[in-house]
DNA sequence: CATCTACTTTAGGCAAGGTTAAATTTCAAT
DNA sequence: ATTGAAATTTAACCTTGCCTAAAGTAGATG
């Protein structure tokens, strides 16, 4: 608990951080295998790596349970994702990369830039408040809107739905989500689903029809239209 | 000499290469102690990395003597040289930096960035042939401008001259220069010199005159205008 | 309640890149 | 030719962050 607190983070550190913030918003606790799993490193890498984040106050461990960050590490994290979506949004508007393949490269440079920079790129973006994704994008005081979104695959027949989020990390289903002319901000009604987990017809943009299969589909994350 | 050839080099290496780079252009070697001062870090620690530099063939090593780049160590150096360089560029062109605090940003930001990236900037500059320091940026595959300038000590009472380059290191000196309105193109005429490594006295900008500390002016690097 | 399995932790190592202290080499100066 | 100072290298050690193998724990199941 003692905290040499306002030290710099390593680049190992800061991913731990985030990790552990995305694996406690879904189940309230992080736990060994899952955050090395994420990592891609081994279990006892994970059990070493939380001895000292929590003898540095950056999380509480449960042994045999999991961790959770503390103040201090949710507001480092938080920090983290701040810059990470700053960047990929700045990427898109301003030095013309496609929505597909800004993760990688604001996966490294959310570790080098400083404080200052991300503030001026969010200034030259006009202080957005979502990332190209549709992610929302904490403020630099560590305040995130908490909006929770619904599976595309839980927007009833004839209903009608936002496309809000979706996810960043998977380059090729970016990809191909873009080629349906799919994006965040996009209002559609729900025209059909198959049983058995099948595929679902949407119909967006006045008059485009899609039919989106079931996997995909429960990985959009949407907001109903309120009739 | 067996090289992994192309594999990603450390934070680390690339900033033993820079320096490197920068000694031999000074003085033909990088002597160990040298190395040692420009990175803040003890001899010793030089010796264990110039062996491994040396064994995957990116520098060649003439014990107590010093090193020298290979042609692989050099083209890895003058990739860093091209980075910093634009980075700083872009972050004075696009980001609204002052001149005096671009050097520690490109400093991380250049262990961090995708080729990609550097040339995407490189477009949205216009491909630059020099940063704003007035120092040449070197091409995509290696080449770079070699013309050698003259410190402005050098240049006689009552002759032109252009100030061609700036340190990029110093952020006071960078500073003071800017106050005074001098920047890498600016033509000048040397009006007056004292003796015993005193001031000069220069007028540029038409009717514009400043005194010059003997050591600052020996800092910038000038071309001498032909009459 | 005993046991089996899945997960976690501990133990012991390794590589990178630093450190200080001691040994070695070079080179200039007597 | 010798010597002494300065620079370099070697030796031994530390921290970070990863690894594998072995030991420990928790929780479902018979």
């Amino acid at each position: 608990m003692m905290s040499t607190e306002n030290q710099s983070l390593s680049r190992s550190i800061e991913d731990y951080l985030k990790i552990i913030y995305r694996l406690q918003a879904e189940s309230g606790w992080a736990q060994t295998s899952a955050i090395a799993e994420k990592l891609s490193i081994a279990p006892p890498s994970v059990s070493g790596m939380v001895k000292r984040l929590a003898e540095s106050g950056l999380l509480a461990h449960a042994p045999y349970k999991g961790v959770q960050l503390t103040e201090t590490g949710q507001r480092q994290a938080l920090r983290m994702l701040r810059r990470h979506r700053i960047i990929e949004l700045y990427l898109i508007a301003q030095l013309g990369y496609a929505w597909h393949n800004v993760h990688e490269e604001a996966e490294r440079l959310e570790h080098a830039v400083s404080d200052d920079l991300i503030e001026r790129m969010d200034r030259a973006l006009g202080h957005p408040t979502h990332d190209p994704h549709g992610a929302p994008i904490p403020t630099a005081d560590g305040e995130i809107e908490t909006t929770h979104y619904v599976p595309m695959t839980d927007i009833d027949v004839g209903s009608a739905g936002w496309l809000r989020m979706v996810g960043d990390k998977d380059s090729e289903r970016l990809r191909f989500i873009a080629s349906l002319g799919l994006r965040p901000g996009v209002q559609f009604e729900v025209i059909a689903r198959q049983p058995f987990n099948g595929p679902l017809t949407i119909r967006f943009d006045g008059d485009r029809e899609e039919v989106i299969g079931h996997e995909l589909a429960h990985s959009l994350q949407c907001e109903k239209v309120r009739k």
